[in-house]
DNA sequence: CGCATCTCAGGAATACTGAGATCA
DNA sequence: CTGATCTCAGTAGTCCTGAGATGC
């Protein structure tokens, strides 16, 4: 998504207070600082490769829906990130032996020393998004977070 | 946006606890249930409309560059929305005689009480998405979300 | 047969850009 | 001329659907 230019503060005191309102001002941001983090990189990744590289790290060599399940990206975009992430060098596809409808997808070393560079693009807005929070209420932020999705 | 079905319970450890990670799931869970709600009304109307009505409601007539400023949608969108509006006579626009470059938007009678409509289901949207949040953490939850964003 | 996997084509809603016409 | 307004066409990134081919 590209950066904008909203302005919360001038938003109808009807939705300016509303959680569905905020946290649409706050995913922009977010997302926003995303963007130009990953875009200061040069490397054309974006959002959708740093999830698969970070799953393919945790767990291991995986097949594209697994991917798909524990990323939450659509069957059909993980199809197209991994060709990118294959064409730069990042991941390797192997067709499983065992089942031959599935691709074995690993990460290489050069996708993990790129995961390690994205990782601090990411600690880095973070620091930026969150900054004007202590560090407890950056925990409590965390929290509520968590709590308002674990029910879902 | 439709709704998704990710679930960040199963994300990697490396990204799960992620202010980012989490702002998107909460905003994509939102989002599902606002467009749900919107779509159960059958009108049609989304929270683009939703938005400028209850600017227009708060603020009175405007030109489209005022609403666009003031909700955060862009130039051309406001436009290709007002046209949506104006065709379900929820609002009238009219040349500036004062500025012959402006229109004047207006609510009409009719988007009033359309308004009123799609604040309930926000307001049911809202219960349901802070469900798991005590009264406190409700508004300890707002309260840090503007924190966040009163920053940008 | 049913079911899962992978791939592709394409749709829908959101956010933005550029250019042109109008006009203060 | 500068700058604001409105409109239209078009692009980009995200999320999703449908259908086909393959294979368990």
């Amino acid at each position: 998504m590209p950066e904008q230019s909203h302005r919360a503060d001038v938003a109808p005191a009807r939705i300016r207070d509303r959680p569905t309102w905020l946290i649409s001002r706050a995913y922009a941001r977010s997302a926003g600082l995303l963007n130009d983090g990953f875009a200061s990189q040069g490397t054309g990744l974006r959002s959708y490769h740093y999830r698969l590289l970070a799953a393919l790290d945790e767990w291991g060599p995986a097949s594209q829906a697994d991917l798909g399940r524990s990323t939450g990206i659509d069957r059909s975009d993980v199809a197209a990130a991994l060709h990118e992430l294959s064409d730069r060098g990042l991941i390797e596809r192997a067709v499983d032996p065992d089942d031959r409808r599935r691709n074995i997808v690993s990460i290489t070393r050069s996708g993990t020393r790129q995961l390690g560079v994205l990782d601090q693009v990411i600690s880095d807005v973070q620091e930026r998004l969150l900054a004007p929070l202590s560090p407890t209420e950056r925990r409590q932020f965390i929290k509520l977070l968590r709590r308002v999705l674990d029910a879902s």
